[in-house]
DNA sequence: CGGCTTGTTGAACCCACTCAAAGGTTGTGG
DNA sequence: CCACAACCTTTGAGTGGGTTCAACAAGCCG
């Protein structure tokens, strides 16, 4: 499968990803210094892990094509889904601090990613060879944490809103990136979706149900069309107290 | 009142938080050009804010003394305490992405802190100036990112293990600031620690009362004294399911 | 088709919330 | 210094949203 891809070197330049990606803010010199230090492409198959939580941290992924999802395992083994990844997305931030990754990537279908090595002693020639790539990184590093803290508040909201949000926040980040943002399909399982979201499948189900009933969005089975956006959002606009 | 603190210019050389706060990891050299850019210790009182959500992004702010709370409003208005700040924490790297904070920073207590302007222009300059910056900011902005992460896994949990957790979260990092541990001063009120924990403040009440009756930890009003911190840490050991 | 996985639907239960009232603490003015 | 007010915290009783348990339907793939 691999051989596939082998000549299929895409660089930073051509890249369709390339205004939302890594080379996103930089000079065409800088990108062209970027990529001659990105690993490119490499494929996986559904299932197979980007890296593992514990793992020693080799750098920033940028995922190019597919899906797939950030998962923490806590101490008694239980999995959290933390989010879902989309191509020209950025993860890894998470292992700078310790050297080591705190939680795993995994695919959720084919995809494809390159990876920007990081290591800590080549930290200031990176710097150097690209001097705006600090700043841009910076930048991804921190949409990492803006979504962290969103989703913090949104935990804090009933099931129905909770399903809700997530298929916004699922719409606007497809949107931003160019895909189909009023119908699309959920990479996740029901199981997957209410774990992502403090629910347990039944009620996630069950949500989805509703916000069909209204005719907001139609479901079937993982395929998601919403009909309505403005009032999907609406449902979210309901004062807690 | 300012006058008082005037002459008091704590350099970054001789601040005791040195090891913990931003001039970690540098060289004598760069903690002193870092030292000649840092706006140094602005004094706050409780209620005043570092900054607010929406202002734009000015630098990253760095908590010297006291503690404060990051505070997020939604879009009715309801206030979630994201996280409490204390002595040698940075905070402000979610204001990188948009170029302006995307939550509130509000003084607890008494407080000051020092700000690391970083204008977006100015990037290249400070990674020139204080090379090892960089790595450094990373690795502070890596720590919020993994504070979060292990946020939402905790945010799962029953309520008594919320507040245990957060029990523990604090006793940890006050102990890798050097403050005692087991012995110390809630910075919130139930009402925000509840919203903080995604409780209302009678549950919080509740829980911390059940954990002292179990002889886990003294409470008394704001004082907390962790009486044993290991079973304190197996309160949150037990299968979800 | 038959077995298996995934998703839906129903009914009973429970944890945390809501509402309410009482007890403590702190601050202010007489 | 005491009295009173304002606020915070504790405690109790009832309610409800989401879970749990269970059965059934719908895809999927051999």
């Amino acid at each position: 499968m691999d051989e596939l891809f082998k000549d299929f070197q895409i660089s930073c330049n051509n890249c369709n990803l390339d205004t939302i990606c890594l080379p996103r803010g930089l000079s065409q010199q800088e990108i062209e210094n970027l990529n001659s230090i990105i690993k490119k492409s490499s494929i996986l198959q559904q299932g197979e892990y980007i890296y593992r939580q514990g793992d020693p941290f080799k750098g920033i992924i940028a995922i190019k094509s597919g899906t797939a999802k950030l998962v923490a395992n806590d101490t008694e083994g239980n999995e959290h889904i933390l989010n879902i990844l989309l191509p020209g997305e950025l993860v890894g931030f998470d292992g700078l601090n310790n050297k080591k990754y705190n939680c795993s990537a995994i695919a959720l279908d084919v995809m494809t990613y390159c990876e920007l090595p990081l290591p800590a002693e080549q930290f200031e020639t990176l710097c150097q060879q690209v001097p705006s790539i600090a700043r841009e990184l910076f930048k991804h590093s921190s949409e990492s944490i803006c979504e962290s803290q969103n989703q913090v508040v949104s935990n804090k909201r009933p099931a129905e809103e909770k399903v809700a949000l997530f298929l916004i926040n699922l719409s606007d980040r497809l949107n931003k990136r160019g895909f189909s943002s009023l119908s699309f399909n959920l990479p996740l399982s029901r199981q997957e979706m209410g774990n992502h979201l403090g629910l347990t499948l039944e009620t996630t189900s069950r949500m989805l149900q509703h916000l069909q009933n209204g005719g907001l969005i139609t479901v079937q089975r993982k395929k998601i069309t919403i009909n309505n956006l403005s009032s999907l959002r609406a449902v979210c606009s309901h004062d807690l107290k």
